[in-house]
DNA sequence: TAGATTGTTAATCGATTAACAATC
DNA sequence: TAGATTGTTAATCGATTAACAATC
């Protein structure tokens, strides 16, 4: 374990993939996989998967591979997924809806444990068995249950004030999907989701594609 | 315009944000802005922003700035925004329903044309205006219509399969949200979003943060 | 042992940052 | 003209790819 080195950000960002892909491995019954082939499953090379391994330990055995479960179960561990955070959702329009119902993150060890809203149709009601709060009550609530990581699903005008009122309130991490930058301050962690960049994105390659015929 | 120079990804990334940037100064009633004043905005390096500009063509006038009028306009036709895409959402979800909802898409100029679905509870409802089709018409809706781009929100299991009847129904991109990898003809731009890598590196770097102390 | 596959070092590639001449 | 800010070239930094020794 190289604790203080500095591991890149592209790195992490691949590790999910890992952990996603493992997973699924190992539902289909493989015990062993080669970085070859896991690369084939990821469309990644397997150099880059075994030098992205090999910076966090030695996980595998030369001339067999890696086994999966222990892998999983590694690269779990490096993104703190065996921790359980717990999160809550600020904002439960349709993708806050969408969010506070999507399954994958229970099986990646969040725990959905507030959500609030300033609707007062909403305020009392339960989504996907989880209380909806009044937005004034977000303090409160958010120490009281013990919130590591806020989502924010409001729109792009209230987005700083929420951020503001998590970190206040103790969050240590923000998930950001208003479009719109967020400031906190540097002890916070905050990734912020922008959905218009992979459709601007494909819509640039679409364009380029007319262009070259 | 340099045509045939190939601009990185990352700059193609970061042309979506200068674009809804300049469009958030602009309704503030700015006409001219620095780079420093848009990088400052964005939380990017002005020599970025310039570098990036740069690329496709002398948009700014030294000494004074860019024109955000212009400079908007430049962006959209660089991303090909002026186009109006027609696109066609598959699986309509919480994910689905939520992006179906989407308002900023409309406002980048893509047209949400078509909705599909195996479910005959929705099958012949409307989401947002839009007719939701059975999955089995996918291939003459998306020619009738003349659909250019999918998004595929369906469950992980179905998505190789709806790419591959979106793909051989005609459409030239895919926008991706199922969590697997999947696989198109190399004609055929795809982008995927995977919302659980945004949330573990979160998850990653708190736990950091937790040892470190 | 021979074949396979990892972990690691070196070489290459690409992207960002710094510096500054051009010019409004 | 003087001050400001762009566009561009050169220097640095970081990430990926290639090669191979180690070893199961």
């Amino acid at each position: 374990m190289k604790g203080h080195i500095v591991i890149s950000k592209a790195t992490i960002d691949r590790l999910p993939l890992y952990f996603r892909t493992l997973r699924q491995a190992q539902e289909e019954g493989v015990e062993i996989i080669s970085s070859e082939e896991l690369g084939r499953r990821i469309g990644v090379t397997p150099e880059q998967i075994r030098k992205d391994l090999a910076s966090f330990g030695e996980f595998g055995k030369k001339g067999v591979g890696y086994y999966v479960r222990e892998l999983i179960r590694h690269i779990g561990e490096i993104l703190g997924l065996h921790r359980n955070w717990n999160i809550a959702i600020v904002g439960i329009g349709h993708l806050g809806w969408a969010l506070a119902n999507y399954r994958n993150f229970a099986s990646l060890g969040f725990n959905l444990v507030a959500i609030f809203d300033v609707d007062p149709a909403k305020v009392g009601q339960k989504v996907n068995g989880v209380q909806v709060h009044h937005l004034q009550d977000l303090e409160m609530v958010v120490k009281e249950i013990g919130v590591q990581i806020g989502v924010i699903t409001v729109p792009a005008e209230q987005a700083q004030d929420v951020a503001n009122r998590l970190v206040a309130a103790g969050v240590r991490g923000i998930w950001n999907f208003a479009p719109i930058k967020v400031n906190v301050p540097p002890s916070v962690r905050i990734v912020s989701e922008d959905l218009s960049v992979g459709l601007s994105s494909l819509s640039y390659y679409l364009s380029r594609q007319l262009c070259d015929k």
